[in-house]
DNA sequence: ATATACATTATAATTATTCTAAACTATTGA
DNA sequence: TCAATAGTTTAGAATAATTATAATGTATAT
């Protein structure tokens, strides 16, 4: 459990200002045990349940980009609809049930090591990342 | 480059009416040499330009995820902004360049084999896909 | 031919995202 | 200490993306 005031040292360490908008969704985002995926409606209609705090959505989606730019969320890849993010910052994977559209993660270490044997020339590799989408193993039920 | 009478089977043997507009959209879809992504907005703004035909938004949207349902076209994963489809429905992967944010296909065969260890219990993989994001190796421009 | 059921289209509505004017905060100089 | 100024952040308004549904079109059976 961060305390606020480790909240507002890390903002400002990373050059963002501790507002009080911004402390809140730390609030929703860092003070937990496990890490978690989100879309940005989530995030702000737990904002607006769980605190009685009245952030405007535009509000919760420059916050969540910032955050991204700065390292402390990653936006994951899914097919279509909205963006997802992850408090799970750290290098892995994804497992996308089809069934229930629910994002798990992939430890790396659960993915033997990818090997990319061609490049585009002149480019050097960023990131890497699976997305593994599974459904029910029962009949097709299409 | 196929005729029109054959889209025609094509969607006939596929449950789907031919109808003017689903014909011309296999035109600019698949009377090509090589395959191509597109966003449906890259899309509707071919149709309207190249051809003379005015063909709702909503119904390239349709279109285009009936095809994609019936296997003609390629849902492709990448960050944020809009879904981006494929005429290249073999199974490959991505590399994304994050300069031009141009999105170009990875031959199945230049990636090594992806062993995945571990999977959700009760659940069939349907898919996996891999997305590489790629960038200038000059030094870092951020 | 005409009626009926079903498929398809495209307008209208909704939802997601971004733009930008107003509000806020920090810094500087008196 | 207190304005003035510059830069940052917020949030309402605007735009863009997507979906729902009423209207239209098509095939089939009679």
């Amino acid at each position: 459990m961060l305390k606020n005031a480790e909240f507002v040292d890390k903002l400002r360490s990373s050059g963002l200002r501790p507002t009080k908008q911004r402390l809140k969704i730390c609030e929703v985002l860092f003070n937990r045990e496990k890490t978690f995926h989100f879309t940005i409606n989530d995030l702000a209609k737990r904002i607006s349940e769980k605190l009685n705090e009245k952030i405007s959505l535009a509000t919760v989606y420059n916050t969540v980009h910032a955050f991204k730019d700065k390292g402390y969320l990653k936006e994951i890849s899914i097919n279509s609809d909205k963006s997802y993010f992850d408090t799970n910052i750290t290098n892995h994977h994804h497992f996308f049930d089809e069934d229930t559209n629910q994002l798990i993660d992939c430890d790396i270490n659960d993915i033997e090591k990818i090997n990319i044997k061609k490049n585009i020339t002149g480019k050097k590799i960023n990131s890497v990342e699976v997305l593994i989408k599974v459904a029910s193993d029962n009949q097709n039920q299409n």
